[in-house]
RNA sequence: GGAGAGAUGGCCGAGUGGUCGAAGGCGCACGCCUGGAAAGUGUGUAACCGCCAAAAGUGGUUCAUGGGUUCGAAUCCCAUUCUCUCCGCCA
């Protein structure tokens, strides 16, 4: 969430930039801004009543020690009314100060100025584009065919032992998918990236620390009986490892890598892009996740993006870079870089990775600060990207290397896979 | 699932009603000592919210969380959560 002194100091700034992200913020910041006014005023006479009684409370502490506590009824009188204006002081500012919560979660972060403006994935602008689409021979299918032909992955066994959007991979399916994890995550490991295996469900305060909590919590699995969310991404456990945190500067930059099964459960998703691989219920990904001062979370987001560019190159996959556009921009981001690789049997670009900069909107939440070397308090800001989301990368592969003799596999995991042709 | 113990500052750990935000130690920071280091030694070392233009200062809150008793609670009472140990079950 952003912090209440943004709020406060650049009433106009926040309203002016949440308008790039469509959101019409006017009146939740003005509320905001009311309630803390009331808080304020309500917490001043709450202290005032309370060191007036503490004073006398002392007061009478000294009659008693020193065996005059007969003379301390009439203190004791004053302070029982003091305590109960207190506590309606109390009351108020506690109101005040719920609301404005309320209020304060609603807010999406602020894009950054950069962001170009637009009202959907339409209006994304494509930043940069390379590789060469392969000329595929007469007989080339899409994956959710390819799959079927060579027996890597069965789709109706997903759905027979637990239903749509599950796939069973199995035999060389099986081992490729086994060859990309450990390929990503080593190339992250040489990178300086230190390696984490986050739990794969988490709590309703983790939920909240990275923001898919309170508004996107239908989108997790959710279990009643323990009160615990499947996570949607190693983003929200890795990132929460840091929650109520405070760092010193030679702890940054926390880098991390993460490889976990992500649970979704794309409510309202239908139609042509759930096909095959292209949307699933239940999927690998190995998540990169950095925390650095405020003044390095761009280069950092420039940093991560040269890096995902990297691993996309050595695949051989044909990509693009996106920037989103404050329509389509995340609730939680300030700046988004979507990569998309060329599936070129569907002859479609498929989103392979995000690559945010939440600034210190996460942060704010998770009360993660760092301490600088005069003793201030500043935010941190936290990033972070796929690298690589599993399955859409196996569905290029697959269409991208497709010969009539079978599916060749990319030099860089060969080594990985331990063969170099699926037929 | 059954029984018991516990939750205190960055960490360990003392503290059973009054100047306790909390002894002591470790760690950390700065200084002294040293040719340099270690050892030794001295000083300092919580967060949050107000007031103040700001620094200084100052008021308040915080000893798991929420409530209660009391003039006064880390300390007493109740509830909740979590952790640990033993037993049971188990990859």
């Amino acid at each position: 969430m952003l912090s209440l002194q943004v709020i406060r100091e650049n009433r106009q700034e926040v309203i002016d930039r949440l308008k790039i992200k469509q959101v019409d913020a006017t009146e939740f910041v003005d509320r905001i801004i009311r309630l803390d006014d009331i808080r304020r005023e309500s917490q001043q006479e709450m202290d005032a009543l309370n060191a007036q009684s503490n004073a006398l409370a002392k007061e009478i502490g000294i009659l008693f020690q020193s065996g005059k506590g007969d003379e301390a009824k009439g203190l004791k009188e004053q302070t029982v009314e003091l305590k109960s204006r207190s506590k309606e002081a109390e009351a108020s500012m506690e109101k005040a100060v719920k609301e404005m919560e309320e209020v304060m979660v609603l807010l999406p972060n602020l894009p950054h100025p950069s962001v170009p403006p637009g009202t959907s994935a339409d209006d994304n602008e494509i930043v940069f584009e390379e590789g060469i689409i392969p000329e595929l021979h007469g007989e080339a299918v899409p994956h959710w065919d390819l799959v079927q032909q060579y027996r890597i992955i069965d789709f109706a066994l997903g759905n027979k032992i637990t239903g749509a959007g599950f796939p069973v991979y199995q035999g060389k399916g099986a081992r490729l998918q086994r060859a990309l994890i450990n390929f990503f995550l080593d190339q992250a490991l040489e990178d300086g990236y230190a390696e984490i295996q986050p739990p794969y469900m988490i709590n309703a305060a983790s939920g909240f620390g990275t923001g898919q909590l309170p508004d996107k919590d239908g989108q997790m699995y959710y279990v009643p009986e323990d009160d615990l969310y499947l996570i949607p991404t190693a983003e929200v456990p890795v990132t929460n490892l840091y929650r109520d945190v405070i760092l010193k500067p030679s702890d940054l930059p926390v880098r991390h890598v993460a490889y976990s099964a992500c649970f979704r459960r794309e409510a309202g998703s239908y139609g042509k892009d759930v096909r095959g691989l292209n949307r699933l219920h239940q999927f690998d990904k190995v998540e990169i996740v950095q925390i650095t001062s405020p003044e390095n979370s761009y280069p950092t987001l420039e940093e991560m993006r040269k890096y995902v560019t990297g691993l996309l190159r050595k695949l051989g996959l044909p990509f693009r870079i996106v920037k989103l556009c404050g329509g389509d921009i995340s609730f939680t981001s300030a700046m988004t870089y979507d990569f998309e690789v060329f599936s070129a049997a569907q002859k479609r670009w498929l989103e392979v990775s995000s690559v945010s900069n939440f600034e210190a909107f996460q942060a704010n939440r998770m009360k993660l600060r760092i301490k600088d070397e005069s003793g201030k308090m500043i935010p941190a800001h936290t990033l972070n990207g796929s690298a690589l989301a599993l399955p859409r990368i196996l569905a290029a592969i697959l269409e991208n290397y497709q010969t009539p003799g079978g599916i060749r596999i990319p030099d860089v995991l060969i080594p990985y896979t331990g063969f170099d042709l699926i037929s």
